[in-house]
DNA sequence: CCCTAAACGGATGGTATCGTCCGGAACGGA
DNA sequence: TCCGTTCCGGACGATACCATCCGTTTAGGG
């Protein structure tokens, strides 16, 4: 073997981590980010000691779970900055993606050490970047307002992506978000 | 004494009592419902029985808090509605009241028991009540979509008072946020 | 099929948090 | 001022959680 080669892992320890990690931000969406790590490892079907095999510490598990989300929420401006209709509508698709993917979203509650990962900060300036390009085209073809910035567009998914406990058929409101904030509140003067 | 007549607490009980309930306030937007009981103590000034004594559980304490912050919605409710400009105006006023007082809005993170009290819900409906006039007013009136909900700005409203982690300057940013909704994203055609 | 490296999983000692209890301090009416 | 009642505060036993360690199991190359 060459030296240095980066040595593949087991196939049940690949497919371990992936469990624990699903296991992991369905709870610490539902439960707190302080959920016991135990809890976890039951809801994955695995044993204690295979968490803390693949993450050594709890902070460690909750980087790997903001990392997994910034890269789908690159795929997301990604696919809406391709969009190829007129630029409002891959907003609207920008959106809607990270409201449909909510359930695999996990942002950092509570500021920590998580969110100064440098990682994370290179997936979320690669997000700004797509996100820019979008908002250029439709601002240059005078469809979009000409202030908006990508982290107007990375506040409202962020919000949309974390559900109020308090407001039932979180879909259709945070739906209704959607449009209110593409059109506005006023009503259209005809 | 006629009886059942209700006990006035003594002074320094009452102050305690405050105490307890902003230092939780804090507490528990900064870490999570899940903040140790000794934790509040402390940032309050008092010992732990003390904390025990005004919340008999962690789940009484996490009720008053959830029950001021609808109490206070409820004024700001009720100020918007009275707002004498035109309904738009109101609905602004109300989100950046909301704004204004996020640091005092705890909201029940990840539904529990405490979101299905009858004092909580028999505030929100009177919340609900004051926003309906509010937009009753601007509907007739012309200046709002008319098919707006009280809920649609109880959504936005609750969205704006739990600032995200990961980003900086939440004044400004939710600040821009409201503007973005009243007035959309996209471009005014002349 | 066999063997070895890799991974599993839960028992375990140590630490943190919970919620109660009671001796002492403080309020406020007389 | 004096006294009864109310309230305070932290020590304490019980419980929950953490994170490591090691005997057992399994994957997958030869």
């Amino acid at each position: 073997m060459p030296p240095g080669a980066a040595r593949q892992p087991r196939k049940d320890a690949a497919a371990n981590r992936e469990r624990v990690l699903d296991a992991a931000t369905e709870l610490v969406r539902r439960e707190g980010e302080k959920v016991p790590m135990a809890d976890i490892a039951g809801h994955a079907g695995v044993g204690i000691g295979t968490v803390y095999r693949h993450f050594a510490t709890r902070e460690d598990l909750l980087h790997a779970l903001v990392h997994r989300s910034f890269e789908l929420a690159l795929a997301n401006a990604r696919a809406a900055a391709a969009h190829s209709g007129p630029a409002l509508d891959g907003v609207r698709a920008f959106l809607a993606a990270t409201l449909r993917d909510r359930d695999r979203f996990v942002l950092p509650l509570h500021g920590g050490p998580v969110r100064f990962d440098p990682a994370i900060r290179a997936l979320q300036a690669e997000v700004r970047v797509h996100l820019q390009g979008l908002l250029d085209r439709g601002q240059a073809a005078g469809d979009l307002r000409a202030d908006l910035t990508p982290e107007d567009l990375i506040v409202s998914a962020s919000l949309l992506s974390r559900p109020l406990p308090a407001v039932d058929d979180w879909d259709r409101r945070a739906g209704r978000h959607i449009d209110l904030l593409l059109s506005g509140l006023a009503a259209r003067r005809p």
